[in-house]
RNA sequence: GUCCCCAUCGUCUAGUCUGGCCCAGGACACCGGCCCUUCAAGCCGGCGACGCGGGUUCAAAUCCCGCUGGGGACGCCA
């Protein structure tokens, strides 16, 4: 395809927060626009007044905007095939259905929804396919102006013609159905605002959209669509169906697996660049070899010709590898940044205390950090006063009978120290085992305990540091008397 | 029930179009080792897959058919 020509849209509806599913289709597109220097829009499609609110519209344009993926077109950016709120264009929809009534491609049905309902509960039970039974469009006229008159305007259905129709999708080859299969669906409901099948085709007709990338759990509804071009007279776009997003016990995705949307994601520590690495490698794959990829990578190697087929189920320890990733990759500025926003809001801010506490602290804790608030649990022994010892870590001191000894020592060569940095810590306290006939270790190891209450911490020499030499040797000294 | 889609290690995948270079490669997880003051990270090594059955062919993960399994759709939801 030529340099520009490609338009693409993400067009959620705004019932709900940003799904990883839905930001893996917008990823997909945003990519694909970025890759051939297209254009990237992002459409609401807000026609359920019922479910659509302007919370969940904000919420997913923030975490659009978290991620990164900014539209050339669209909400509050605006642009030139406006407006971008599905309820903003009933008139489009109107004169489509117009066109359609008058060509005697579409009726109007006055059915209700509960009798609707009620035959097609009928017809499961029959074991018999739910479709419509097309009575509407059997009314004579006399009956028609009857019933009209009775129950309103009623909704407008399309008149399904007979034939096939098939599409050369671009991930999967050719894809047939039957129009056997599918019933008279309604296009315009009786409140006069556009079912998804009918607004999509009008508003991806009006914003001369090119490839629609979508989940493949939309297969059936591209032949519906296809027909409404084809009345229309209208050239459809091509469609890329990408594989669907699921749980690990292989069901579609939902709450119950986890963190969903992506502001939870956000929220429990994950990077943006992460998690938009982690979803372009869910459903597409580069050589199978790289995985690590950077925004500009991913924009000059994403295509959809290495878009795969299969679902895939998300792999939640393996997002949580590529956060860490990402995390190192990041400034100690940067670290520290997010670190001391997740010690504030668990209320372990130290009043008085210099930044650089806390940047040596995120520093101390280095790749040990794969999220944010992890800082809270390797530096818990510097951001709290009290050490809770932990059983075993306490049992191991205690069946040291020198233990009482070496940590006084310990003590009394911190406090002989001018000032207690890790350097001059660790080449004091090595001096001290030369001079005891212990291996440092064997120092180390209980000092580890009285200082942190386990037996896994930072570095040892970093946790004096940190801890200053008042904490470090009054805790020592605690340690020792309780032995 | 009907239609549609999919099928390589536990998971994400490369390889399938253009059959041989694949007794199947990479990554996460897991296991072991090294390093080492512990943990983590890193490095090295290990475990681990072509769903089943028929074809076609000198040769099949790759092509064809069937089966099985999983998923999706069948709304005046999107």
């Amino acid at each position: 395809m030529s340099a520009g020509s490609v338009r693409v849209r993400f067009a959620p509806s705004p019932t709900g927060h940003l799904h990883v599913g839905g930001a893996r289709t917008a990823l997909m597109n945003w990519l694909f626009a970025r890759h051939h220097g297209g254009v990237f829009i992002l459409r609401i499609e807000d026609t359920d007044r019922e479910r659509s609110t302007p919370e969940a519209t904000a919420a997913i344009l923030s975490a659009m905007r978290w991620l990164g993926l900014d539209w050339d077109e669209g909400p509050q950016t605006g642009g030139p095939s406006g407006p971008y709120f599905q309820s903003e264009r009933r008139a489009s929809y109107a004169e489509a259905a117009g066109r359609l009534l008058a060509a005697g491609h579409a009726y109007r049905c006055y059915c209700t929804p509960e009798e609707l309902e009620a035959r097609r509960g009928e017809q499961l039970a029959r074991g018999a396919s739910p479709r419509y039974d097309g009575r509407c469009f059997e009314l004579p006229e006399s009956e028609r102006l009857r019933v009209a008159a009775e129950r309103g305007p009623g909704a407008v259905r399309l008149r399904m013609p007979p034939g096939e129709t098939s599409w050369d999708d671009v991930t999967r080859d050719t894809v047939r159905f039957s129009h056997d299969e599918l019933d008279d669906i309604v296009l315009l409901r009786s409140d006069g605002l556009p079912t998804y099948n009918f607004a999509a085709v009008v508003d991806d007709a009006a914003m001369r959209i090119t490839h629609v990338i979508r989940g493949d759990d939309h297969i059936s509804n591209t032949p519906r669509q296809i027909v409404i071009y084809g009345l229309l007279g209208i050239e459809p776009p091509r469609f890329a169906h990408v594989p669907m997003i699921l749980g690990p016990d292989g069901s579609r995705l939902s709450k119950r697996h986890g963190a969903t949307s992506v502001e939870a994601f956000r929220d429990e520590g994950f990077l943006p660049e992460a998690m938009v690495n982690f979803l372009a490698l869910l459903g597409w794959a580069y050589d199978g070899k790289q995985e690590l990829f950077d925004r500009e990578d991913l924009v000059a190697k994403f295509d959809l010709d290495r878009v795969g087929k299969n679902p895939a189920i998300f792999n939640y320890e393996k997002l949580e590898w590529m956060n860490a990733v990402y995390l190192r990759r990041l400034s100690l500025d940067e670290r520290t940044r997010l670190a001391l926003a997740e010690i504030e809001t668990a209320g372990l801010a130290r009043p008085a205390t210099a930044p650089v506490f806390y940047s040596r602290l995120v520093e101390a804790i280095g790749e040990r950090l794969r999220r944010p608030s992890d800082v809270l649990v390797h530096g818990a022994f510097a951001l709290r006063d009290e050490v809770t010892f932990e059983p075993e870590a306490w049992a191991m001191v205690v069946s040291e009978p020198k233990a009482r000894d070496r940590l006084s020592a310990v003590a009394e060569c911190l406090e002989r120290l001018p000032e207690v940095s890790a350097a001059a810590a660790e080449s004091a306290i090595r001096a001290l085992a030369a001079e005891m006939g212990v291996k440092a270790g064997e120092l180390i190891h209980p000092s580890r305990v009285a200082l942190t209450g386990s037996r896994a911490s930072l570095g040892i020499f970093d946790v004096m540091e940190i801890l200053g030499k008042e904490r470090a040797v009054a805790r020592l000294r605690g340690a020792a008397s309780r032995l």
